[in-house]
DNA sequence: CTTAGCACTGCATCCGGATGCAATCAATTG
DNA sequence: CAATTGATTGCATCCGGATGCAGTGCTAAG
């Protein structure tokens, strides 16, 4: 109860505290001065053991806790990033990772999911009104929008999305090399006809796979690929297996643009075209998401290196927090190559 | 820095005024007070057409977004709110709806994810310091954190959780009503020999939903089901099905506590144990997770009515946001049953 | 014994918006 | 035409912590 301080002032002044205990409580019942207790809080010089004793001891009794919001006003420094992910493709292990290891560092997440372009706006005004210190995008924005955050020079980093034309930070999994792995295996295991199913139109992750493994088929000699639009979730790997299955063309290999599309191509194949996998049809994915462990899958994908991007994607920032002056950097992580019975390929 | 206003205007004024317009630039640029700026920003009377013209005007040029460090500061009103969930278990669902639902009425939300029971503290710390306006929590907090956060009067509603000794709102799925449905289904379609994969002990969840299925099935007068720990993950539940596999008493039919479990349980049951299922044993779970819908398991289970809970909770917390004096609510939601090819079941 | 030299302290002010209160101004009414 | 009323408007101050600067007291050097 930081309240008494009865006659001097108005009495009901602190009469009801609120559950809030400032630091003038906290100095009034050390007997120093706001500032010192300042001073403590922020662990440098500039106070004597003894006062810092009183001080400690205070604040335990009262159970004082520094108000974050004063704090950033006076120091901008909100200690506070945006972490934007797509709705579609919501990727629970980029977030789980980004938030642990935030928090780690002492930085509080503010969570933003973009359902639709038009939300951009919105979701920026909302983190830029709280003043971030930083922005994490795995999310696709609108060079109009990266423009807007980069003029108003608010350190950002993207996930698994580059910008040619403006000078964003990105870490992203090397999506074309991750390809060359999955055709030149299934290429060495005689696979001659091959059908991929890409992701949404929009994204620029799709686009990169889909474009690498079409480079390497065509290095590779083989014919070009029969290409069917999926949009990264079960149900389009499923639709695209039936359009794929309708085109009388039946393919020997699918290389789907994530994980889960090449999941529910494993079920369409399986249970509604009747295929055995991978003897009848190989099928591979991208990402290494939980289900592809699974053993009614076992899928064969390149596992996107999560925690090693989600560091370098923290680490990016941060030095860019501190120093926003620092060099647009693109960094660009390998994955890993996982073999499962979902394809078959040739013994290496 | 917007200050300077050398003679009347500098012509580089507006080359570099920092990222952060105020509200007194907006003030001086519109000619009014910076009073005039604040009322037009809350939309409330007071401000003539003219001025509001005016401040709109230069507001508009000048990009102004109104520092909501600095209102929350004079109005103690955050608009933030802490999302609590638990990182095993984690369900995507929840936090997509969570958010989507907060965000479109104007709160933004503070992700924390409580892997151990001792980051609780900590977690606690952080938002209490960023003076959050309340909390939903998807996650187990001991009796002692609940406990604290009730006393600071910080508006908290709980979802599947209940506290029978502390006074906490919350939304819950009715979990007995749903084993019921499975089990009388269960049963009446012939089943006797029943085994039960739990959830991790601490889970209450798990507990409600165990406790429930032993109830019917005591009821149903069949023999008292075995009961094998689990962990609600995939893994756990293929483990699971080991250990009932090993008992060497095959069951005819096994309630899982969540979805993950039964999937796990059905994987290794038809590629572990060469079990047909739903001829030699019947599977089902809880929750409506996404992949219990894949052809592959066609999955029993009760679907939790995700949606209708998190605005329930949503609009019980924000009722306690503007009066903290409401009494102490829990709500029950029935889930719906999903008649998969999982379990031979009757037909209804 | 005097005077730097230094470590503490506290005063005053700032951060940017919200808001009570008094002053101003125009319109309505007797 | 003057008085009253109500709508605008701006001044001053508050929210809670950070921080530059000046003052205090104490120690050590001259």
């Amino acid at each position: 109860m930081p309240s008494s301080r009865t006659s001097s002032n108005t009495p009901s002044r602190r009469a009801k505290p609120g559950p809030h205990v400032t630091s003038y409580d906290v100095a009034r019942v050390a007997g120093v001065s706001q500032s010192a207790v300042s001073r403590c809080f922020n662990g440098g010089p500039g106070v004597s053991a003894k006062t810092r004793a009183a001080i400690t001891k205070a604040a335990e009794t009262l159970g004082y806790k520094p108000n974050a919001i004063a704090r950033m006003l006076s120091t901008k420094r909100s200690n506070l990033v945006a972490v934007i992910v797509a709705n579609l493709g919501f990727n629970p292990d980029f977030v789980r990772t980004l938030n642990r290891l935030f928090t780690e560092r002492g930085l509080t997440v503010m969570l933003f999911t973009l359902d639709h372009e038009e939300d951009a706006d919105r979701v920026i005004d909302q983190f830029w009104q709280y003043r971030v210190d930083g922005v994490v995008s795995a999310a696709r924005l609108s060079e109009r929008h990266v423009q807007m955050l980069v003029e108003r020079q608010l350190p950002l980093v993207f996930i698994n999305r580059t910008y040619n034309t403006l000078p964003v930070n990105s870490v992203c999994c090397d999506q074309a090399e991750g390809e060359r792995w999955l055709v030149e295996r299934l290429c060495a295991a005689g696979h001659r006809r091959f059908a991929i199913i890409t992701g949404p139109k929009d994204s620029s992750v799709s686009e990169q796979r889909v474009s690498g493994a079409v480079e390497w088929l065509r290095a590779a000699g083989v014919d070009a690929p029969m290409i069917v639009p999926g949009d990264f979730t079960y149900d389009g790997g499923v639709a695209a297996m039936r359009v794929i299955a309708q085109s009388g063309k039946v393919p020997d290999a699918v290389i789907c643009a994530n994980d889960y599309t090449a999941i529910g191509c494993i079920d369409e194949a399986r249970h509604g075209l009747k295929l055995r996998i991978p003897r009848d049809i190989s099928i591979v994915g991208f990402d290494g998401a939980a289900p592809g462990r699974w053993a009614s899958y076992d899928l064969t994908t390149v596992r996107q290196p999560t925690h090693a991007m989600v560091n370098a994607a923290i680490d990016m920032l941060m030095a860019r927090i501190v120093d926003p002056g620092l060099a647009m950097e693109k960094r660009s992580y390998s994955g890993e190559l996982v073999l499962g019975r979902s394809a078959r390929l040739a013994k290496s």
